[in-house]
DNA sequence: CAATATGGTAAAATGTTTTTACGATGAAGT
DNA sequence: ACTTCATCGTAAAAACATTTTACCATATTG
């Protein structure tokens, strides 16, 4: 996967707005990796690996639903869970309800990872605050969270 | 490689905010990939094909640049560009300047598909300041450029 | 209790990135 | 000019990841 953080300033036209929306996104991601990499949390990545724990909440869910979530297939999401396990980072369960399926939980090693993601994530986030202040930051998120609906509108209509 | 727009609204606590940077993102993506697959530039994907776009201007770029500009290896790029070259949408010419290094350039075909990406975010771009008004989406663009700044800064100093 | 749908895995094929190595040109120092 | 070293790009194999096709086991339906 080409690196998301590419080419901070190097685009013009319309293609600045689409740069203006990733480059924070991206960056963000790129400390939330090294942050990771360097607490020993190197091996969930190759691009899919904290993202699956974006979806995961302390009940876990089933295979299928998993890959939905995240739009793959349940293969890919079979080969995903299974690098996971082997890092420790999740488990897959019997479903009591249902012989067929599993359920994928998050392990107590996963769950200190997302302790430490969030750790993270939240330093910067206060960090925006101090710089913007609390009544400028409410106002970003306010109006990226309505040119998100805007987007995903645009995207869903057409 | 995981989809980008996963899980929207699965997600709670500090990792919310990276969520909230990364929705309208992942979504003007999506749109960009569905608006140039429907019109017949479905070959410039696997997740970096756009990318690069963003990189070259008319000069053209050596391979090395690009990569570097892209953070990933020169390697990995020549694949890259040998996949865009085969589809037609670069090229590769000899840099007078240096006998060893090659210039990659778009080629119309190119620049016919990155008009059209310009013309499928512009739209978009447009919806939201029909939406939100010019004066809130100045406000915006202003907020995420400075968080964009925090974010980096935060990131570089670390 | 068949027929069919669903959850998951297996294995091969395909696609992408990394690793290691190399040949070609250029730059710098002698 | 001649050697030495750095840089630009490619090649080929290995590693990694995703897709495709097929399959088994369990569940659900009628």
């Amino acid at each position: 996967m080409a690196d998301l953080t590419a080419n901070r300033e190097h685009t013009e036209g319309r293609l600045h707005f689409i740069q203006q929306l990733r480059n924070p996104y991206a960056t963000l991601l790129l400390r939330l990796h090294r942050g990771l990499s360097d607490a020993g949390y190197a091996d969930s990545f190759p691009s899919w690996g904290t993202n699956i724990f974006y979806c995961l909440r302390d009940g876990g869910l089933r295979l299928v639903e998993l890959a939905e979530r995240t739009h793959t297939t349940k293969q890919a999401m079979g080969y995903t869970v299974s690098r996971l396990e082997e890092a420790g980072y999740v488990e897959r369960v019997a479903d009591p309800k249902d012989g067929r399926a599993k359920i994928i939980r998050i392990t107590q090693r996963g769950w200190e990872m997302r302790r430490l993601a969030e750790e993270i994530i939240g330093e910067v986030e206060e960090e925006c605050v101090r710089r913007l202040g609390e009544e400028r930051m409410r106002q970003f998120e306010e109006l990226i969270k309505e040119v998100s609906t805007v987007v995903a509108e645009a995207t869903e209509r057409e």
